[in-house]
DNA sequence: TAGTTCATGTGACAATTGTCACAAACTATC
DNA sequence: GATAGTTTGTGACAATTGTCACATGAACTA
């Protein structure tokens, strides 16, 4: 993907760019192709840079007693990074490509600084932001209130592409029950 | 508080205010008070206000099944608000205050529009997103990670006032365990 | 002071869930 | 297609937690 493309397609794919001077969007992004297995973050390190999903799949993890446990899945047209590193902290989690992947590559520390001096990227951070937050709100919301069965129920319901692509082991810990759980509630309705 | 006091304030206490120009302050704060029990936002209404907390106390809680479960507690020098209703959203969650409160008042709308114009105030509201992103994923962190006896043990440590201002069935829910459990935790070690 | 309400503690029991162990099914690779 | 490695299903059991019922004690009201 050219310069050329790569601006059309991040266009299309996130409206709130379209205010953003092509000229600026290039001095914070890039096109990657990167394997299955890649780790986009590791625990511990600091990353200054984010991704959008052009194609692949990818898990956010926490080690717990040597299990993962997974945060978040994302796949096409998502954008994935963390928080942490956005503010310059290390990362406290894993990210880790499920499949190849085509990405966006964007350099969060250009974006900030840019976006301290330009209205149009403080916009689009602003927007990506809130995003995040309303992801994370929902996901307290489910572990909060709703048990580990209807969270299975509503994954399947919001997203059943998750199952055809993402191990059932990874899915539990998502929901935060064992495998066995899982499992159970699968084959019982 | 007048104008002058409430602009002395509330730079003090938020820094990132202070490139924010006076005259476009004043449009969107005010200083108002409240009584105990005063509900600043009701599950199912759209509201264009938050608040940061000059003295009291609130808690944010959903219902479920007629018990109250708490999303979080704010003291003083914490902002207030809910992510959805800033969207323009009904709000999904209940936010009532625990103490009578002196509380500053932002227009939500208001800001909003001054946000997209205005580099300081977008500047403003991307830290203020930013804060909560963070709160939310300790907090996301907190119930998939670590066990109740953790949490309570965690919310000791990092907020002990919590204890002081809050009733313990309001903490249970808080950390995602029955009154019950909470006791017995309290009682064992 | 008596009565009422609300917050908290506690015991008994049931239900849920996790853990462990192992079997079965599926994948990948040679 | 044989083998090794991985993923998933399942049974037995233990541990945890929730639910229910009731007791206690503090706070508030009349």
């Amino acid at each position: 993907m050219n310069s050329n493309d790569l601006i059309d397609f991040v266009k299309a794919a996130m409206p709130y760019l379209e205010e953003v001077p092509t000229v600026q969007i290039l001095k914070f992004m890039s096109v990657i192709q990167k394997p299955k297995g890649t780790k986009l973050f590791s625990e511990g390190k600091r990353h200054s840079n984010f991704y959008f999903i052009i194609k692949g799949a990818a898990k956010s993890y926490y080690l717990k007693e040597g299990k993962e446990i997974c945060l978040w899945f994302a796949f096409e047209n998502e954008t994935l990074g963390s928080i942490m590193t956005y503010n310059g902290m290390p990362s406290n989690e894993t990210i880790e490509l499920l499949e190849d992947a085509e990405l966006v590559c964007y350099q969060s520390d250009v974006l900030r600084k840019l976006a301290k001096e330009n209205l149009a990227v403080s916009n689009l951070t602003h927007k990506m932001l809130e995003e995040h937050a309303l992801f994370l709100e929902y996901r307290l919301h489910q572990l909060l209130f709703i048990s580990g069965k209807e969270r299975y129920e509503n994954l399947v319901e919001s997203a059943p592409e998750v199952f055809q692509r993402v191990s059932l082991t990874d899915i539990a810990s998502y929901l935060g029950v064992s495998r066995e759980t899982l499992s159970r509630i699968r084959n019982q309705g």
